[in-house]
DNA sequence: CTTGACCCTCCAGTGACTGGAACCCTTATG
DNA sequence: CATAAGGGTTCCAGTCACTGGAGGGTCAAG
């Protein structure tokens, strides 16, 4: 499979797979003419990078799953403890935008939009909090 | 104010608020000595920034914002537009994080999570969609 | 033989900072 | 007066995970 090929089964753009190459995370072969050549279990490789990028691990949770993957021999709470640190992140994150939607759905709530310049949305970001 | 009054006041980061008068958010005065010197303005558009930024306004909106904050002529619809696309966006990312949770936590109950090597999460991470 | 679709490498840019080096200014103390 | 601590300054490089573009080689079809 040349480049574009693998880019069309996984779904990842040419130039992500090139990146993945250039950080060590695939290493695909090379044909004469120097283009890269990407087996069954490349694609593979890049198709699990792909689901679990989506799901928000960083390229280094990456490689360690990739490791994890790789290795027959590893315990599957190792995994479950990755994801679960991760799914507490996931909640973090999450509960912040909540946190951020709230604030924002009521200013906006509050705010006439109208023609008129008095805008409860400016008034409270410029609020001055030490007095 | 010196540049740590400032950075004091705000919550800002020293290093941040450099950032953002290279990027002129700010045009803070300088002294003879060449230390710059912040206003109360200077002060007050910083905790404006600093708040925009924690309700997740790009740096690109802050500016629409300050523009905005500083028009007293402009209507405060223009404000509520801006806001509300914002929160959109908020609303989307939200809803993805969501989407990611509750596919990571279904794994991870999935998975035992004991010394045995056999684990959902990496199964399904590898799982041939194709097929 | 030419055209167009591939492929390659290398360099630069993104957003919003952050860290560090190397240096200047101010104030207090021995 | 020397010095040391604790400000301040600039500039350069790095972060993360790509993305865009220039400039050029390769391949298959007409």
């Amino acid at each position: 499979m040349n480049i574009s090929d693998v880019s069309a089964a996984t779904g990842l753009p040419v130039k992500t797979i090139r990146y993945y190459e250039e950080i060590d995370l695939i290493t695909p072969g090379r044909s004469d003419n120097g283009y890269r050549h990407f087996s069954e279990s490349d694609r593979h490789k890049l198709a699990f990078l792909g689901r679990a990028r989506s799901l928000g691990f960083s390229i280094d949770d990456c490689r360690s799953l990739l490791r994890l993957y790789n290795d027959t021999d590893r315990a599957s709470s190792d995994v479950r403890q990755l994801a679960l640190t991760h799914l507490q992140e996931i909640e973090r994150k999450r509960d912040e935008l909540t946190q951020m939607r709230d604030t924002l759905a009521h200013l906006i709530d509050a705010c006439a939009g109208n023609d008129r310049p008095d805008c409860p949305i400016l008034a409270d970001l410029a609020a001055d909090r030490q007095s």
